[in-house]
DNA sequence: CGGCAGAGTTAGTGTACCCTAATTCTGGTA
DNA sequence: TACCAGAATTAGGGTACACTAACTCTGCCG
């Protein structure tokens, strides 16, 4: 097999860093996979031969269309995954990542098409992510962080980024999920807690957990 | 991780080789997985020193008590994936085998719990399989083959071996399927076709098809 | 604009499977 | 019982990814 399940891995999480930094550096892939950056050196090479990433030494990495297509299949079964879990087996929002992450390497088309029927063809995810068409168009998403905002600021939740079960829990808690308003009372300076309104409540959310909640001002 | 996806093919396989072959022999092996005998010597040899075969050179292997929970345990996920495919996903009986294959290794305790709870914890996959318990209990299978019956014979079928897609669409056309009730009508000599009545039809089934039809006697 | 810290790459290992070719064992037969 | 065919193993090689250690490049700063 030319695209083994690592290197599906290797191309998703480099579209996800693209968003952020382009080229994608070879420290930036290494974290986000948990591995050593000389280990990524040898994976990404191998990616560019086979035309799914452009690496220049030394620069970093960008994806091919042809890599960005896989990288957005990956990303469209994920979402798939995790919404189907939520909503034919009963999974809360915080279980399904990892499940969904084992699951997108190996379900089929058929299967894809299956599930994203009996879903409506959904466009979010659980986590409020844009599911990707299956010709890769995905929709814009929001950028803004909750922990961006400033005192007196009113917003709706768009999205949460979804890898860390106990920070979704603590969310949840909060009711800080995609569609509630929020009305932030203040923040504290210096990277501190943000104090917002959620549904009527006055609530504290700390800022690395307000890092991870982006919302569309209004 | 000590069990890797093919590790857990290999004990699924020498499994079923049991039943019939003990010790299992390399060559069996091989056939089954579709490499070569020089291939399965190291992975088998991994496999008994990790205690889940117990390995006699040069005579074939046997699996260990874990080896053999781990082997249902893959069992019991594929059988209930199909079935699952089949319930829950509309798939028909000859498409869930590749999908479950794939499937089998990869999901978690809780999605197993969820579709066995889903399917009313079933006792038997599309195929008429009995799929094992969570603590690695499984049915007697019947062991008569359709082809070894004589004219005359009736019996009921109560599973069908499931890899071979065109095999299975092939049998449905033919309504045999578990729970169908076949009468023998004749028997070409020297491994030649079957004769049957199903449903008050004449049907005539080729012996190779009819080895993996497996019956109860009346 | 030299030098240094940190980023990145190369070199050398190890594990997991796979292959082919060569060798050795086993079991049945002459 | 000696031999041979077929089964199984060893030997040697390849790919895919990991790692650590050593080296090199880049970019920024004084």
């Amino acid at each position: 097999m030319l695209i083994t399940q690592e290197r599906e891995d290797y191309l998703k999480i480099i579209y996800k860093l693209q968003q952020s930094e382009s080229p994608v550096r070879t420290n930036s892939i290494a974290r986000a996979m948990g591995i050593e950056p000389a280990s990524v050196t040898g994976v990404i090479k191998k990616l560019s031969e086979i035309k799914l990433l452009d690496y220049r030494p030394y620069k970093g990495v960008t994806l091919t269309p042809a890599g960005e297509k896989v990288a957005l299949e990956v990303i469209r079964h994920h979402r798939l995954i995790e919404l189907y879990l939520v909503e034919a087996l009963g999974y809360s929002w915080d279980e399904v990542h990892d499940e969904a992450e084992h699951l997108e390497h190996v379900v089929s088309d058929r299967f894809e098409d299956r599930i994203a029927e009996m879903l409506g063809h959904p466009e979010l995810d659980p986590h409020g992510e844009p599911i990707p068409t299956k010709d890769g168009v995905i929709a814009e998403t929001s950028t803004q962080a909750l922990s961006s905002l400033s005192a007196g600021d009113r917003a709706v939740i768009s999205r949460v980024e979804d890898e860390d079960g106990d920070l979704l829990r603590y969310l949840a808690q909060l009711n800080l999920r995609p569609g509630a308003s929020v009305e932030v009372l203040s923040v504290e300076p210096y990277g501190g807690s943000i104090h917002v309104r959620v549904d009527g409540k006055s609530e504290t959310v700390g800022q690395e957990a307000a890092d991870g909640v982006f919302v569309d001002l209004e």
